[in-house]
DNA sequence: CGTGAGCTTGACTTGTTTCAACCAACGTGG
DNA sequence: CCACGTTGGTTGAAACAAGTCAAGCTCACG
């Protein structure tokens, strides 16, 4: 762990850091202008910057913490374990995120934090957030989006495991991934990183793994998403979109 | 609707209000003096006062408020419809909750608020219920908890719906509703007033009408649930939590 | 008295899980 | 460098949980 000046900039509900690579507003080439307009630069703040390799658990449910944690490089996921071998995966964490806003609240994290891919994570100091938050109004606009979206995903997430059928859950959930990434300008002809194991993605759908690897085969034999090698394309957006929200 | 100033008593997450014969402190027998004890009262705040019949759209999703309504009396779901005639309700809303924390931070309500029963709201100016959190610290952590506890449980639901069973999300569904009436002083002798309709809890659990009407006949048949005329006693609280929590 | 909302039950269908076997890729230690 | 276990993915057959369709019942209400 090493504290630096944090050269952050806060875009709509994500929270970008400039000194990371994947960050770079120069890298996020169409949204780059908008970036610019909008970025709160909260450059004050030290951050405590912290490497996690993949498939490790960066926080356990229910640790105590004093720092709001920001995933600034990979992927993560936000996940509860039941204690019987299950867990359901309620979030996957993409730069730009917050661990959980619910910190700004409790120091209690109610989620187990594990990396998907290797992570690199910014760390800012609750009280100092919170201090600058109040201070600063264009910050706790931001603030109040980034809650406001992980309240409307999670709920998101509880209409589609309540109503939709497997197929709709899956293809909703890549092209969910495929927009978040689109607005920070991780994506490229409709082509995105996708580190995501089948067992994520049954955990997060609610579905057994067998079950994900057929629908999957199925959307590669329809010719909507061609996915190898931790790449994946969507191929035929109108026919993906058609899986995910119509039945 | 008549404007009147609200003698309400915060307790944990709920906003309890002591004018409203449900909500009568005397009412709550068991938690009676801890709620003494930890009430904030916010009588400075005028609350517009209004009362719906049963089965009744309250607010529609994506309308514009800048209030805060608290149910008073009565129960409301909180659902998202699909459009196609599905939809999902997302939570059952009971005397002393908050229709929706998230209207603090946003004027547009995100799910369509619907009577159960006759229901009594409360309404707060959103502007006037932020000042009075910004200079009472104990009114800010009774805020923080309600908004917690509300997105926990959302959490909880999705977890329920991807991993359990249907028996063991109603048997969860009834467990829950049987303790936070509880913790309002709203059952006796393991009884609860239960208005809500088997649509109702097929549409929060994510299953079909039939199945739900199968699953509680079976649960009588076990002998843990009595259930008739809008009534609900637990006859055998080891058995459902049994089916609650153990596949 | 008729109509509609809510509940129950039976027979049948379907979506998803379970179990099992097998394959490919990969890292690791002898 | 090979033998090996581990992780991740695919496929088939059978079992099962939940959905669908349909009929009939009660009850409240205008």
């Amino acid at each position: 762990m090493a504290a630096a000046a944090a050269n952050f900039h806060v875009f709509n509900s994500e929270w970008l850091c400039a000194t990371c690579p994947s960050h770079d507003v120069a890298f996020c080439r169409d949204v780059a202008q908008v970036v610019k307009a909008h970025a709160v630069n909260i450059e004050p703040l030290k951050a405590l910057e912290r490497i996690v390799s993949a498939k490790q658990i960066i926080f356990r449910q229910g640790e105590s913490l004093n720092t709001i944690p920001i995933i600034c490089k990979g992927w993560a996921t936000s996940e509860v374990p039941l204690g019987d071998g299950r867990s359901q995966i309620l979030s996957f964490l993409l730069p730009g995120n917050m661990i959980s806003t619910a910190l700004f609240f409790d120091t209690t994290i109610p989620s187990t934090i594990r990396s998907i891919t290797d992570v690199q994570i910014r760390a800012f100091s609750r009280n100092q957030l919170k201090q600058l938050l109040a201070t600063r109004s264009n910050l706790f606009d931001a603030f109040s989006r980034a809650w406001l979206q992980e309240r409307s995903r999670i709920d998101q997430l509880a209409i589609d495991l309540g109503q939709r059928s497997a197929e709709e859950r899956i293809a909703r959930l890549i092209l969910n991934l495929f927009e978040r990434l689109n607005r920070i300008g991780l994506t490229r002809d409709n082509t995105l990183e996708f580190p995501l194991r089948q067992h994520h993605i049954s955990r997060y759908a609610g579905l057994t793994v067998v079950h994900v690897s057929r629908i999957l085969s199925d959307f590669r034999n329809k010719g909507v998403i061609l996915l190898s090698e931790r790449t994946l394309t969507i191929t035929d957006l109108t026919a993906l979109r058609h899986l995910a929200a119509i039945r």
